[in-house]
Order: structure tokens, then C-alpha cells, then sequence
DNA sequence: ACGAGCGCCTGTCGGC
DNA sequence: TGCCGACAGGCGCTCG
């Protein structure tokens, strides 16, 4: 499910409240209450510590703060820091206490004022980490796309600094930090990139049409309440905006050619091929044997 | 350094 | 209707 997008939406009602949600389900922030106890529904849902470890620690913080790094949801309570990964399913729910579990509930915090946190997870990819330092994890993750520090210099340094397929590369968390495969794909087709291209072909002008094509989407998304497809997230809006993503088959809607999808690095790939002309595509040389 | 294959899980959908 | 495979928003691991 989740991508930077969704997971700042998330985090960002989680703090402020506001996200669109259930009539019967409480929109209200959890920066500032108590965490009371915690129940483990699924062991491995807790990555470290260990759950009964992770149950007696937790029990008696405060939140204190709810931010996002990369894809992570990160928690700041009063002794440490509880990380959450939502993966391809996960979701974090406020509700009341006293509501029955849903189906899918893998941890549960019991919160003062009758409410309670819950992780929500189907496929229990999940993790969540509680941590005295949280740089164990997070410290393995690349730059935010939407920092400052990142700009069109630095990602084309970057780019020329590696030698990989642009999609697989735009996926890898230690490269830039929360893009997924639906924003990956969107964003190469807005810059008019194949998936393919190895990155340390892009000119100056490419990868400043990647960056501007990664800030936009992400943004967008955001700024759309992320992407809701099939049952796993709601409350988004992006999906009405996608180009390409889960559209083979589609009129490509800058060319009108049908969106093609392919398979990158084992995950559905989509693209326009005529406006994400491949290498081999735009140079006969580098097209094969030429028999 | 890079890419391929697989495992982790449950649910949905399309084809037969 | 039921079964069966393909597929899904992610990522860690091993192996060449």
C-alpha cells in the first residue's frame, strides 16, 4: 500500500487529526496521550524488541510526536522511539476503546481516554520497531526527496555515480528515500524516461526532468491525500491522477499509444513506449546484432 | 556493484 | 459454482 505520500498522510493525522476516515472510527490526533498497554496479535509484527519485551517497555509512554522518514512512520514517546513499517498492507487506526478488533489487527495500544492505536495489516509484512536510538534503521536510508538538500546537482551526482536500471534504482530506499512502484512508475513517465535507462547515461537535462518529475508526483500526492486502490488504503484522491500506473492497455494520455506493462526487477512496470523511448529505441547501434 | 530468484502472507480477480 | 494461478502499493536474503 503505502508510499511517502500515504505514510505523511498518515502521520500527519495521527498528529493533527483530519484524516478522512469511518463515521464510527474517532478523528482525533494521538500526540499527547498515554499508552497504557499494548497486546502482540501476530509475534513477528514486533521486530525487535521482543514482543513481551516490547509489551512491558511501551506501557506507561507518552507520545510525544508523530513523524515520517522515507516510509516510516516514526513515534517519538518518552523514553524512545517506536518505528512503524506498513509494507504493502499495513494501516494505523484510531479508534474507541470497546469497538470490536477488525479482522486484520496485528498490534493493538490501549491509549488513555478510551481510545486505543491500532496496526492493521492483512499480508503482516509489517514491522515495528521499538528503539532507544532509531539510526539502526533509518540510518540506512537515503536522502528526502522533498528535503531541500535534495536538488537537481545532487540526484544527477547521484545517477552518475551508479551504474543501474532507473526503475530498480528509484525503488532502492537507500537511494531516495520512499518512492514505491506506483510514484516510480509515474514519475519516469513524466520525465519521459524508460525504466531501463541505466542512470549513469542521464544528461543534466534528464535528470533534472526526473527530479522535477519526483517532486511533483510525490507533492501531488500528498497533497491529494495519497492514492486509494482496491480496499487496502482510503481517503486518497491520486488515483484519479495516475498516467500510467495499473493502465496497460490504456490510451497513454500525452500520445495516445496503449500504456504497455512490462516486468523491472520482478515488479509490474508501466509505461508509454513511445514517449519513454528505451535506448536501444532512440540509438540503432545499441539495438543488437545487426545481422 | 548489480540483477535475478525466492520467501514472507492474505485477499481478490479472471479464466476455465 | 468452484478451483487455480496470477497478481498486489515492500523488502530482506542468497546466489551468481
Amino acid at each position: 500500500m503505502p508510499e511517502l505520500p500515504e505514510v505523511e498522510t498518515i502521520a500527519r493525522a495521527l498528529r493533527e487529526g483530519g484524516r478522512a476516515a469511518p463515521e464510527n472510527e474517532p478523528d482525533v490526533p494521538v500526540v499527547g496521550r498515554t499508552i497504557e498497554s499494548a497486546e502482540v496479535l501476530w509475534d513477528r509484527t514486533v521486530a525487535e524488541p521482543a514482543p513481551a519485551t516490547f509489551r512491558r517497555r511501551v506501557a506507561g509512554q507518552h507520545i510525544l510526536g508523530v513523524g515520517r522518514r522515507g516510509k516510516y512512520v516514526v513515534f517519538d514517546l518518552s523514553e524512545e522511539h517506536m518505528l512503524v513499517h506498513l509494507r504493502m498492507t499495513g494501516d494505523l487506526l484510531v479508534e474507541r476503546a470497546h469497538t470490536p478488533y477488525g479482522a486484520h489487527h496485528r498490534l493493538v495500544l490501549h491509549l488513555d481516554g478510551d481510545l486505543r492505536l491500532a496496526f492493521n495489516d492483512p499480508r503482516k509484512f509489517g514491522r515495528v520497531w521499538l528503539l532507544d536510538d532509531p539510526a539502526p534503521v533509518l540510518g540506512a536510508l537515503g536522502p528526502e526527496p522533498l528535503s531541500p538538500s535534495f536538488t537537481p546537482d545532487v540526484l544527477h551526482a547521484m545517477l552518475l555515480g551508479r551504474r543501474r536500471q532507473l526503475k530498480p534504482l528509484l525503488l532502492d530506499q537507500a537511494f531516495v528515500a520512499g518512492l514505491g512502484n506506483i510514484y516510480a512508475d509515474e514519475a519516469l513517465f513524466r520525465a519521459q524516461l524508460h525504466p531501463l535507462t541505466p542512470s549513469n547515461t542521464l544528461s543534466e537535462a534528464e535528470a533534472d526532468r526526473l527530479w522535477k518529475a519526483i517532486r511533483f508526483v510525490l507533492q501531488e500526492g500528498i497533497r491529494r491525500n495519497g492514492t486509494s486502490i482496491d480496499w487496502a488504503y482510503r481517503g486518497g484522491d491520486f488515483q484519479n491522477q495516475l498516467q500510467v500506473y495499473d493502465r496497460a492497455g490504456r490510451p497513454c494520455p500525452r500520445c495516445g499509444a496503449p500504456i504497455q506493462r512490462i516486468v523491472v526487477g520482478q515488479r509490474g512496470t508501466h509505461l508509454c513506449v513511445r514517449c519513454q523511448p528505451s535506448q536501444a529505441d532512440s540509438d540503432p547501434r545499441a539495438a543488437g546484432p545487426d545481422v
